[in-house]
Formats: structure tokens, sequence, C-alpha cells
DNA sequence: CTGTTAGCGCATTCAG
DNA sequence: CTGAATGCGCTAACAG
């Protein structure tokens, strides 16, 4: 039963002090040109002083729609995500949505516990990126099949049918950085990278391959590590381990995350090195705060905002017009930039 | 109009496919004891085979209760925050409750169109803090006058009845942090901060002040910098350049935020002074990227993801139970810690 | 233990 | 231009 909750104005109430009927009140609050525009001024006039506001739920249910957006992204803690949910949080209400965040918490399961909650009718349509552990896509064909238009951002292993998907170029950008490195002279590179985003960190290892086979520059095998922890200490212990055990230390090295780049760099200044001066380093993601780090750090620049705005406007486009893209494509990749500062000067 | 929506199954399929009525299958899902095991059995494997989802938005106008707590905070891009929405998120699932989260982007006028989007039984509660610009609280109260529980953490300058404060001590953390400055030997200690956070701001430096009475020691004027700039790099500027003319360097600083400290050291580093060799630092905050800084920084650590538990468990309280707190009060303290790292040492 | 009935608040036919 | 009637999918009295 609708016990206490709301002690609030409706149509009904509305229409009863106007001597109108409650078809009439909706008609004039929505502004529906049917509706005598003397009358739509007493309405909305009535409306404001009684403290009218509409019941959302009620809306929903009665035309199907909800103006919401669910979004899920791997975590609340990483400001990669929440830049692009800023950005999806611009265009949402440009267009008059709200946005509804779910965290999977890292967790394939959790993910799915989101996808079901998102399934009905509650939001009409989602954003989504997912977790280094989802391998199965399921759950999101499920919401496709069930007509939800879907988004997916960033970290997309492979393509799924029915959604849209907004990315960036791991391997062109991972060549374009250690290109730049190259190009700057740096003859002998390093790659800190970890195992678990692995789709993308293979993209990037491949770039980063890649600009040494087009300028005849060979890596050593020894100058690359793949993390295997998972929390920021361990793997602060495992990047200082191996840069403690190199017998050469490469001129530079290249990180497949700022994150990486912050340790290795912390690393290599507790063992006694000076960064740019002996050893450069250049990250990847460019997150808010790679800028407040002393010595500021270069990176390559997701364009995690952009990325956000992006995503909304193709989900909107689907939601309102039917279609993601105007000419029927399923994907944009968006361009990423490098950004120099002190760490590879 | 309900166009496209859901081409899905709703009790009455199952009922019909089971040859029951709506109201029992619908017990029967809600595992209610007023139906035979046997046919909940039945109505449970039917349920899952058609794969029977209940929509919530239907649930939610009938029962009048969303399951859902609505979350409004200054903005996205300040972990301290979403370390908070991860603690309510935690306790909220705990309670089969899902979170909404806006932001007000750091803007009166969006804070006051939350509160109001929230204002409907589209959510069952609402946890917030405000932005610096709040100064007026007609739209809390408006919500609270209208039955939402609502609970207010951090920030909070006056309280608000019928609202629950979950904040922390910020003259007591202060003073602490201070006092412990000066316990070290640092015969000098400047303060740096802002003008935007004003109630806050001004809680933290009576703190400071008070240290310094009790331990007679004076602080010196010329020492204090309240930042008037709002922008990150004019910040900056701002703090360089007072550093910059300071005839006499204090042996340390206490800045109100972290970001405060990390543009302090920051700025000292370019100045050619060592931290903490030549001045040590003392932040206010303890956010997540404290202490990959190099050098770490030594911070008074705010209880973030606690205090996001402990609002969620205070709403949840008010939901369920209707009161806030067993004893009737309507605040709760949260206890602060000094964390040492580098740049005091 | 199960079925019948009546809303929740709103949008939207269909009649005037 | 306005009103009366219907239903969105579900829950919760009220009856049996």
């Amino acid at each position: 039963m609708n016990s206490k909750v709301n002690p609030n104005i409706r149509l009904e109430d509305l229409a009863r002090a106007l001597k109108l009927s409650i078809a009439t009140v909706s008609r004039a609050i929505s502004d529906s040109p049917r509706v005598k525009p003397e009358t739509k001024k007493r309405v909305k006039a009535m409306a404001e002083k009684m403290g009218y506001r509409p019941n959302q739920i009620a809306k929903s249910l009665s035309s199907g729609k909800t103006n919401v957006i669910g979004v899920i992204i791997p975590r609340y803690d990483e400001p990669f995500f929440i830049e692009v949910c800023r950005g999806i949080d611009h265009i949402a209400r440009k267009y008059n949505y709200r946005i509804v965040i779910s965290s999977s918490r890292n967790s394939y399961k959790f993910e799915k516990e989101n996808t079901f909650a998102f399934e009905k009718g509650v939001v009409d349509g989602v954003i989504m990126s997912f977790t280094h552990h989802t391998k199965t896509f399921t759950h999101v064909d499920e919401m496709i099949s069930r007509g939800l238009p879907v988004v997916l951002f960033d970290n997309v292993s492979s393509k799924i049918k029915g959604a849209a998907h907004v990315i960036i170029d791991d391997y062109e950008s991972a060549f374009q950085a250690t290109d730049l490195l190259i190009k700057e002279n740096n003859k002998s590179i390093g790659y800190i990278s970890g195992t678990v985003m692995k789709t993308v960190f293979n993209k990037r290892f491949d770039g980063f391959k890649e600009a040494h086979i087009r300028n005849n520059q060979v890596y050593d095998e020894k100058h690359i590590l793949n993390c295997k922890s998972i929390h920021q200490e361990h793997e602060y212990r495992e990047v200082y381990n191996f840069l403690n055990k190199l017998e050469h230390m490469p001129n530079a090295f290249f990180c497949s995350t700022d994150n990486y780049a912050m340790l290795t760099i912390k690393a290599l200044i507790k063992l006694g090195y000076k960064v740019p001066r002996d050893v450069k380093v250049m990250g990847f993601g460019n997150l808010h705060y790679s800028s407040m780090f002393t010595p500021e750090l270069s990176s390559v620049s997701q364009p995690s905002f952009y990325m956000g705005e992006v995503s909304a406007e193709i989900l909107i486009s689907k939601i309102e017009k039917d279609y993601y893209f105007e000419d029927g494509k399923d994907e944009v990749i968006l361009p990423t930039k490098i950004v120099q500062r002190e760490t590879t000067r």
C-alpha cells in the first residue's frame, strides 16, 4: 500500500481546484497544442502555486519512457571512468535525461547483476564498459534482444551485434608514443604493463613493437615487465624489484597506464635515478592528476570526457531516432593525443 | 502509449501459463508465506523458464517504494566524493537498494534541480553534500517536509532540522595535525588554504590557531595564504607567487586540503626547496593518490568510504525504521587520523 | 492457501 | 478545445 510516501499534489488535485478534467490538466502541463493558451496559463499558475511536481514513476509506467540512461562502469575509483560519466552526464542533461551509474566493482557477477537491473524499462538505454574479467556477453545480448539501446566504450575486445562501440585506437596510440620516444633519441626503451586488461594491453604492446620495427630499433626482452599483482602496493614492489634487478637501465619507459608510470617513477626515484634526466617515462591515459604529479607526467591522452559525450549522443540518437549513426556504422574511433610534460623532456 | 518498449513477460503471462491468478503469482514471486511451497516452486520455475523480470517501475508505483537512494555530490571528479559513493553503494547493496548519483557540478542551481528531481517517490531517501555556494536550504527543507529521509555529509555548515548529519571534526583534526607539527619541532608553520569552502576552512584554521596558542607558539600572518583563485592552474600561480615573495620560509606548512598541499610542494620544488628536508608539508583529506605522490604526502585522513557507509546505514534506518539513530540524535562525528608519510618526516 | 477487486498517477485513446 | 474512460504492471486489501 502507499503508506506514508507522497503527501503530494497530483493532477487530480489540480483538476479539482481548477474545475477541469485530469486529461486537460495533463495536456496543459505538457504543453499540448490541443489546449487553449489561456487554460494553459491558468493550469500552470495553479500548478506552480500548489507546488505540483509530476510523479516520474507514474509517468514512466504510463509512457514506457523513463528518460534515464543507465551507466555501468567497472569501478568508481578510477578517474578515467568518472570523466566519462561526466561527459555522459553533460550530454544527457542537454537532452533532458538523467543518468544512473552502477559500478560492477570489477566483478563479472556484479556486472551481470547490473545489466539485469537495467533490463526493465527502468532505463531507456545503457552505456557500459566491461570489467577485465568479462569474456562472455550473453548479458549484453539479452539487453539488446529486449530492445534496449546499448553503447559500449573503452576496453571493447570484440564487437557485439546490435550495440554501438566507442573506442580509441590503442595500437596506433601506443605506436605514436613509442615512435616519439624513439625519434627523441632514446636508444633503449622498456615497457611496463600488467596482465589484467589483457586485450587492451596487448594492443598497446603491439604498437610498442611496431614502432621499434619501423624505426629499425630493437628492444630488450629484459626491459619488459607485465605485473602480475593487482593491488597498488604489490604492484609497486613488483616494479621496484624489476627495476632493481636490471643490469642496464633503459633510457626510457613506455607504461601502459598512468598508474604504472607513476609507480615506475616512484621506484626509479627510490633507486636513485632522476626523472627525466636519467630515465624518461611516458604514461597512458592522462588522468587528471597526471599534471599534479612531480615531475609532471607525459602521457597519451584519452579523451575521456569526450568519450562520454560521444557515447551519450549515440545512445540518445538510438533511443530517439532508432539509429546509432546516420551512416549505419556501429563504431567510432576517437583520436588520442600525446601530452608531453616533464617526464619525457 | 507504450510503443515498442517491453516485449516482456508480465505476471499476467505467468498466471495464464500456470492457470493461477495474478495475485498468487505475485505472492509466490515475492516469497509470501501465504502460498503453498509447491505452488511457489511451479511459479518460480515457470518464471525462470519464461525469463520473467519484474517491472520495477510498476512495482514502485504500486508499493510507493523504490529501493533507490538518491545521492547528490558537488562533483564527480573529486576522489573524496567517489569514495563516499562507494561506501554508500556498499551498504546499499547489502540492504537491496540501488543508488543514483547526481552531480551538482558545483552549482547551487543544479543542486536545487537535483533535489527537485529526487522529490518524487523516485527515491526512498537522499544522501547529499552541499556545494560551497549553498547558503540557503529551502530545497532541503522541502524534501524533508515531503517526508523524504535526508542525510547530509561533509561540509555541513549548519544543522538542518529533520535531517541527519555525518561529519568530521574539522577543528579538532586541524588542531591535532598542527599540534603534531609543533611537537615535532617546527618552529614556524604556515597555513595554505582557499576561500571557497569557507565554513570548513574556517574551522580548520581555528584548529591551526588553537594548537599554536596551547603550545605557546606564534605564527606569522605573512605565512598565511587563502587562495582566491578557483582553477587549478591559477591556484598554483597564486601559491607559487606567495611562496616566492616570502622573506623567511617557514619550517612547515599545514594545508587545508591535499590539493593545496600538492600545489605547495610543487611550487616549493620549483623554487629549489627540498620536501621534506627544507620544508615539511601536511595535507588534509588523504585522497587516494596522496600516497602515489612523490614525495608521499602526509595528510589528515578523512574516513571517506566509511563516511558513505555510515550515511547509508543511517538513511536506511530512517527509511525502514523511521529513525536515524536509536537514541534520537541527529548527528554523528567520525574520527579522523593523521597519516604520516614522507612530507613530514 | 488462492482469487477478486481496486487503485498507484499519468498519458492517451475516443467522444463530444 | 475539453472530458470520460482505459490501461501501464504490480501490490495489497478483502473475501473466501
